[in-house]
DNA sequence: CACCTATACATAGATGTGACAGGTATAGGG
DNA sequence: CCCTATACCTGTCACATCTATGTATAGGTG
């Protein structure tokens, strides 16, 4: 026993990775950086999740992305939040803290 | 795809029946009005997603069960918790507040 | 009987994971 | 200078898991 880190809670993918963006434009291994540092190392997102995810944002119309060269000199694939993702990220983002009071609550009252 | 009222966050339905199962026996149908109940209507465990649970958590010997007459007279399976359904509880439950905690801090740190 | 409650299942659909398979720039040793 | 090791960076696939939907059934009640 004794891993550390705790797994992704299922649905929540696509919010972190809406958070990530609204912060600024960022490439794949960027946004999987910036969330594995944020979480101090808790939440690590695998690269098969995150490429699917993000061509699922993409489908939606809530991302774009273009080739840029990176600071480190090569290209990359960059993502960019639109205003549909913006949005979505605010109804995600409720959702997901309501979802997480309601069972929070439970948790509490169910005590015996 | 979400009308957007009750929608579970997929990975807590069994942290939930367990946690429900650990204030008494219960058959499944007085499982579901529990967890409405106690979350003040926020969370509804259909039926389909229900009782399949409820066979992962006895395959897996977290819960058994047993036909009884309820109060009303007619048959029902009442389900009980064992031991190891109480372990795990209790991994489950800690699972779930390091995951929250971890994605709250991601949500709070990434404002621009 | 008609209806509501309660239990059960089968199937479909979505999602996350792990293993893998690339491709490119920079640093450092020979 | 050339070569290779090492990070960086993108993607695909098979697979397991979980949940919603829709259906089936049986018992009790008015």
């Amino acid at each position: 026993m004794g891993r550390g880190r705790s797994e992704l809670l299922s649905g929540t993918l696509d919010l972190l990775i809406l958070k990530t963006l609204s912060v600024g434009v960022l490439h794949g291994y960027g946004i999987a950086q910036h969330i594995r540092r944020l979480s101090s190392d808790a939440l690590r997102v695998e690269e098969g999740s995150l490429y699917p995810a993000l061509q699922r944002l993409q489908a939606k119309g809530f991302a774009t992305s273009e080739w840029k060269r990176s600071p480190t000199g090569r290209q990359a694939r960059y993502y960019r939040l639109t205003a549909a993702g913006r949005r979505q990220l605010g109804l995600e983002e409720s959702s997901f803290l309501d979802s997480v009071a309601a069972i929070t609550r439970v948790l509490r009252r169910a005590e015996p």
